[in-house]
DNA sequence: CTTAGTTTGTTGGATCAACAGACTAAGTCC
DNA sequence: GGACTTAGTCTGTTGATCCAACAAACTAAG
């Protein structure tokens, strides 16, 4: 069933149908109950018995009557309850702070971002100030009186799959910390569940879930473009974590033999390519201000779009180039996992329209299967909330996954 | 989430539970109903109802008295009836055709291997000899009462997932043909199921199926070198397919800048440093009788290991070169896909003992994380043999996964 | 205004699978 | 031989789904 040979009983039974009609109603929108039960293949009774339950819990509730149909009695309409339950995202990055409550619906309840160096403020100061955001966020969820599903926090590192330590953050210069520990004692020992992600990997998710209602997508590579350069993938449905949660570094693919030298101690590495710095380097002379590690990066990105759109010759040779490489490295990526869509994120996303051309030509050249074994370019208008939104989307996740979880209302 | 809860009823919560006892009994061997009651959380009676059954079905035996434990009243064990089911993996290659057929319990029940050169047969006639091969396993299947799971059949090339049609496969010089229908129509329509899948990723299947037993091991890459380089990776327990189905080619990821032209069009592509061809013009003359592509690979690999173990410098340098360079490529795949082992199988198995070493330096030396993100390097002792014994075994899968869809015996 | 036809959602009974606990069976230990 | 322990079965209960009948609500047509 739901987990792949877990024992299950009638209780088991109940939550994965009522998980399937929550989802279902979630995915497709609001519907009747004869509707549902016609679809997902339950009998009417045992729809009209899930739906009260989920009523009862707070997730569902009763809307209009539905007059789309010509004949017969009208059907009343069945809809998502988004305010009865919220997820909180936070993120720690290298420039800023950031948090989101989303509700079921995905609707914004709470929304803030402050900039910070967090390089400079160190991890002590920076955990207490994001834990500040923490309180605020779960404030707001009190107001409204939701129901916390829980917190996510997202990092720019390696994050230990089990323990949610975080190994090694190069980009803050964190090792060896126990993110989720400091949160917690921070936060008073909360009752709701907290969990530490990485970064990319939660961008990819709420990637994943943008483009799943649109399409029937189940396979898709995130690459999130900032200094770094870092990747999510989604295969089959499902996050690819890896053995122990450090999956999607691709950015230090050896790609340029005689590129220039990477933070990481090697020379050719793929975030030395298609790096922001990499793009300034070449778009723009050494005195540029933009080349200035203190701006922030919308700024120095805007000041890009500016001179693209204004036809700069060397800005635009600099993003076909960044483009182009984008699609070697992109390529390796396409041959080993055969995603449906290459999403582009973080800067790579803003540049969109300079980088596509390039990097689909490239992508074409160097993917083994014809067509690129079918995979589009696509750009994610999520920005640099993404992260934010992801963690607070996996938390969501969990209670369309089983919504006895949570206590009735 | 693709499996996407769908909705069940009291017979898929039975068809579940029976799937969990039998895979239980399968993965932990032998033991007494209420072992397994215990071990899975299902209550004593229950297991005694789903034990009949799967006896019933013939998918479980009663075996002898337990007399492990000292005291009370000794069970009566429960174990896996090997015989009842068969499933059959056969295999188009581009040196041999080879078939095994499988019971329950990964027994070979039959086996045949032929040498063929596929590219002069072409695709009729060594259809024409594969279904031959197929239908003299079914009647080894037959002649011992087995029933028969389902046939898969490995091909060295692009399968699209959802039609079975293959693509592309070079090495064949085969493409756009659709081998699942073919063959169907040579064995006169089977009732049993007849699958297609790319070679590379049923011997992924089958090496996990090796690993997962010893350790608690659910991510890993497999590299199966040939002429070729094909790849699978299996993360979460789950076989990495990709939208098409078309993943796991890492046989041309540019690596070696300045490398060899690859059959491919391009140059230095992984599998011009890795591939036997690379190793074997690196150790030897040009004249060596090794080099001639006609002679058959076990012969080749046996003349290298000959010299290799008389401590031939030249051979033991190319070792080293070779092993460096997968640890290249290998770096690559463990950075975006962190798996817990990477596994050599076909010509790296065999030479692994030359290969490792500098292997396992190069991986460390590249990998983000420290110490390679956990990654070990394993070598498969399933040989050649490794895609039929996983084309066998994902149609044995398909009984665990449901024991009911096989009638009673 | 009436009647026929259609669709929705509820109700009560049947079925089925898991569970709990009592009970029998079959050993060991003293 | 009796106390003790563990295995497996039997019986009755619980709970979830399904089925079929039915009331409710609405449209269409005469």
């Amino acid at each position: 069933m739901v987990n792949r040979g877990v024992a299950a009983d009638h209780v088991a039974l109940r939550r994965n149908n009522l998980s399937v009609v929550l989802r279902h109603v979630h995915d497709l929108g609001p519907r009747s109950r004869a509707r549902i039960a016609e679809e997902t293949g339950l009998n009417k009774a045992t729809v009209s018995s899930l739906v009260a339950e989920l009523v009862e819990r707070g997730l569902l509730r009763e809307g209009s009557a539905d007059s789309s149909r010509a004949l017969g009695r009208p059907g009343q309409l069945v809809e998502l309850d988004g305010t009865g339950v919220c997820g909180i995202g936070a993120e720690i990055n290298v420039e800023y702070l950031a948090v989101v409550a989303l509700d079921l619906a995905g609707n914004v309840v709470h929304e803030k971002r402050v900039p910070v160096d967090v390089a400079h403020l160190g991890p002590g100061t920076t955990l207490d100030r994001c834990a500040e955001l923490v309180r605020e966020a779960v404030d707001a969820v009190d107001a409204r009186q939701g129901r916390l599903a829980g917190v996510t926090l997202a990092v720019p590192g390696l994050v230990e799959g089990e323990t949610g330590e975080l190994k090694l953050a190069p980009n803050l210069g964190w090792s060896e910390l126990s993110v989720a520990k400091e949160m917690r004692s921070r936060l008073g020992e909360p009752t709701y569940p907290l969990q530490v992600d990485n970064e990319a990997n939660l961008a990819t998710l709420a990637a994943y879930g943008e483009l799943r209602e649109a399409d029937a997508l189940h396979d898709l590579v995130l690459l999130t473009g900032a200094v770094g350069v870092g990747g999510g993938v989604v295969s089959g449905g499902q996050l690819l974590r890896g053995a122990r949660g450090y999956s999607g570094e691709v950015g230090h693919m050896p790609v340029a033999p005689d590129g220039q030298a990477c933070g990481c101690g090697r020379t050719g590495c793929w975030e030395t390519v298609v790096g922001l710095t990499a793009l300034l380097r070449k778009a723009t002379d050494p005195d540029n201000p933009v080349r200035d590690p203190s701006l922030d990066v919308e700024r120095r990105l805007a000041a890009v779009v500016e001179r693209a759109e204004a036809g700069d010759v060397r800005t635009l040779e600099a993003l076909t180039e960044v483009g182009t490489w984008l699609g070697v490295g992109g390529a390796i990526l396409v041959n080993i996992l055969n995603p449906a869509a290459l999403v582009l994120g973080g800067y790579f996303a803003v540049l969109g329209p300079w980088l596509e051309e390039p990097l689909d030509k490239a992508l074409r050249q160097r993917v083994l299967a014809a067509d690129g074994g079918g995979c589009r370019v696509v750009r994610s208008d999520l920005g640099f909330g993404a992260a934010v939104r992801g963690g607070a989307q996996i938390c969501l996740d969990q209670v369309f996954a089983d919504p006895t979880q949570l206590g009735e209302s």
